[in-house]
RNA sequence: GGGUCCAUAGUUCAGUUUGGAUAGAAUGGCUGCCUGCGGAGCAGUUGGUCGAGGGUUCAAAUCCCUCUGGACCCGCCA
């Protein structure tokens, strides 16, 4: 809030300038920025480098004019209302100011409150909808789905904490290939269902399903094409839910979604609605909206060429593409588009929700289910009865040229662009020397591909696993009288935040090379060192007596403060405007960025200024910044989803 | 063949949308700092032809072109 005073006031002065040389301010493209060095200032100005285009001039006289002539009175005004003390001219051209530092303090010390308060702009009438993990229910996370869930999760909560409107929906494609793939290993080709004395294979389902079933039946079928043909009559049976087959695969998909969901849970990760693909294709959704597309002749039925039979969507970019085949059957891509409706809420609801359980942050999970007619007073809940504003899916980047045909479909039916969005992330691959580890061969390559085919990943519970072992071992060292009970807890959250901090922090457009040991790291741009310089801050915080006392007034007197406290009072008031930035660019990676910033600076700030022995107004002072900068930890963390730890 | 994306310190990554001053973190290596509010920390040091070449510009890691290396997408598979 501070800043953006700050910053308002210098772009006033600079369009000021503007009106001097005639221009119109919309023309150009002001741009406020903080220098690389103090001795240039606080912020600075590039104004006399869009201007020298124009005028055709040196920069660094239009600046030294702009500063000198034009605004002259910009300079002198102290004791003014003007936060900025002094204006210079560098070099190239740039215009610098230095704040009224002083004054500037005086307005963070008296708006603490404001300035650490989460800022709200959301509609609460308006719903945005996120799709994220919708891991095929045949096998156990890997670290790759984590990224997903957890870039998902954050963006749900940063949008959430700032006052939106959102529901998390996890789409289970329970009648795909890969469901498929098991149930034709448990049916055809004597893998049995439960996990009995196979080495290697841990006591949850998904992992036997997806470490061993799915590996081996990926295995057989190169010896046994009978099997493929099995898997094929099987796909084709499970749109029907009335065949035992679709009854038995219910039971396993159950199964492996529970546990699925435990991993999920064990990250903190929130859910609202499981949508079932079975589901989508049981009900008359498609039909409905096959016709539509027929009516507003979306897509045509090709009566020659390749595609001959077959109804086809013609893209500007991408060509044809087949959406029901001329056996009449509807493609993998054709069974998007009717959730992509429901989810826009265009066409009529055939659903209900159906309670199924509490999740770790008490609140309850629902999962669709089709209409009963006869049971017209059923419980429909409310939870998607708003108008929805947007939507939002997390996706595998290889997923994204389908996304993108999906969205051209959706205009062609009437549908604003902006309603429908999808983040495309690319993939975790696995370190050389990780991948060594688990035993997987290298093909001299970087970095290796991971494939849950060939049963080449690290599942997510086994990195988190490895993480609390570790954590645990840290803790025991520097407790001595601790109970077991609170190190397994400690060590969870120190694991969990670790976890979800690595996979928040990178730019989703980047490949992740994951290593085991590196990127579970304790030390360092982690999430635990977050947590680390919270609980010395929390700590303090509970030794100081009648802190409100400290809170209430404030003597501005004498504020010989030290560069490290500047330092990090400058960032603290940059809190909201992060925040907003993070929103607008639906990114979450910057609220983490900045924590692990604001908490290194803490860290600078603990080391260099003693508080609890300190007197008088200094103790004042840095009081309030202790707790200024606690309670925006406390939003951020909470944003990415890093515990806040009085011990660890 | 058509298209998308990536390449920055030994390693893992920011910075590229919107061009700005001496390219930043973390980690590793080396060196200091615990009778102090917790050393999972702090300070210092080491380490870069920003893949290569050209162009645009007062100014290029950032924009444009070419090339090299890598990943991926392009099915009546899902």
């Amino acid at each position: 809030m501070v800043f953006e005073i700050l910053k308002e006031e210098i772009r006033y002065q600079m369009k000021q300038a503007l009106l001097h040389y005639n221009i119109n301010e919309k023309d150009i493209n002001i741009e406020i920025t903080e220098p690389p060095l103090k001795e240039y200032g606080d912020f600075s100005c590039n104004l006399a480098f869009l201007l020298s285009k124009n005028l055709k001039k040196n920069p660094f006289e239009i600046a030294k004019y702009i500063v000198n002539d034009i605004l002259p009175n910009f300079k002198g005004k102290e004791n003014e209302k003007s936060l900025i003390k002094s204006v210079s001219v560098e070099k190239p051209g740039f215009i610098n100011f230095t704040i009224d530092m002083k004054k500037f303090l005086k307005i963070f010390f008296s708006n603490i409150q404001s300035i650490t308060q989460m800022p709200k702009y959301g509609n609460n009438k308006e719903l945005i909808l996120i799709e994220h993990t919708s891991v095929n229910p045949n096998k156990a996370l890997h670290v790759g789905h984590i990224r997903n869930a957890v870039i998902g999760d954050c963006l749900y909560r940063l949008l959430l904490s700032t006052g939106h409107n959102v529901k998390v929906l996890n789409y289970v494609d329970d009648s795909g290939l890969q469901v498929a793939d098991i149930i034709t290993a448990f049916k055809y080709a004597n893998i049995p269902f439960e996990e009995e004395n196979i080495p290697g294979i841990t006591k949850k389902f998904d992992h036997y399903c997806g470490n061993y079933v799915y590996v081996k039946i990926n295995e057989l079928y190169a010896t046994r094409p009978d099997l493929e043909v099995k898997r094929k009559i099987i796909l084709k049976e499970l749109e029907n839910p009335n065949v035992e087959i679709s009854k038995f695969t219910q039971q396993i998909v159950k199964r492996v979604l529970r546990d699925q969901l435990q991993t999920c849970w064990n990250l903190k990760c929130h859910y609202d609605i499981l949508n079932f693909e079975s589901q989508l294709i049981q009900s008359d959704l498609w039909d409905n909206i096959f016709k539509t597309l027929k009516e507003k002749k979306v897509i045509r039925f090709e009566t020659s060429g390749k595609n001959v039979g077959c109804w086809v969507f013609t893209s500007k970019t991408e060509g044809d593409k087949v959406l029901v085949r001329s056996d009449s059957t509807i493609t993998y891509f054709a069974k998007d588009i009717p959730y992509a409706l429901w989810k826009l809420g265009y066409i009529e609801n055939p659903f209900e929700l159906e309670f199924i359980s509490q999740q770790w942050d008490n609140t309850n999970l629902y999962q669709t289910t089709i209409k009963n007619i006869e049971n017209e007073k059923s419980n429909v809940h409310s939870l998607i009865d708003f108008e929805v504003k947007k939507v939002i899916t997390i996706i595998d980047y290889r997923q994204e040229r389908l996304q993108s045909l999906l969205v051209e479909i959706l205009i062609n039916l009437g549908i604003e662009k902006t309603k429908y969005s999808y983040l495309g992330y690319e993939p975790v691959t696995l370190s050389n020397k990780t991948a060594e580890l688990f035993g997987f061969s290298l093909k001299n390559k970087k970095s290796t591909q991971m494939s849950g085919r060939k049963g080449i990943f690290v599942e997510a519970d086994v990195a988190l696993d490895l993480l609390i072992k570790k954590a645990h071992e840290e803790i025991n060292k520097r407790n001595e009288y601790i109970s077991e009970r609170e190190v397994s807890q400690i060590a969870k959250e120190i694991a969990i935040s670790a976890i979800r901090y690595y996979f928040v922090k990178h730019d989703i457009g980047k490949m992740i090379t994951f290593d085991i040991n590196d990127s579970l790291s304790l030390e360092g741009d982690t999430g635990p060192y977050i947590q680390y310089s919270y609980a010395r801050g929390k700590r303090i915080y509970n030794k100081i007596e009648n802190i409100n006392d400290y809170l209430e007034d404030y003597a501005l007197t004498d504020l010989d403060l030290t560069s490290t406290e500047i330092e990090l009072i400058k960032q603290v008031s940059k809190f909201s405007s992060t925040i907003k930035e993070s929103v607008n660019n639906t990114d979450p990676k910057l609220v983490a960025r900045y924590l692990f910033a604001v908490s290194a600076l803490f860290n600078n700030f603990y080391e260099g200024s003693p508080i609890l022995k300190e007197t008088g107004n200094k103790k004042n002072i840095r009081i309030k910044l202790l707790c200024s900068t606690l309670s925006i930890m406390e939003h951020c963390m909470k944003i990415i989803g890093v515990t806040p730890l009085e011990k660890m």
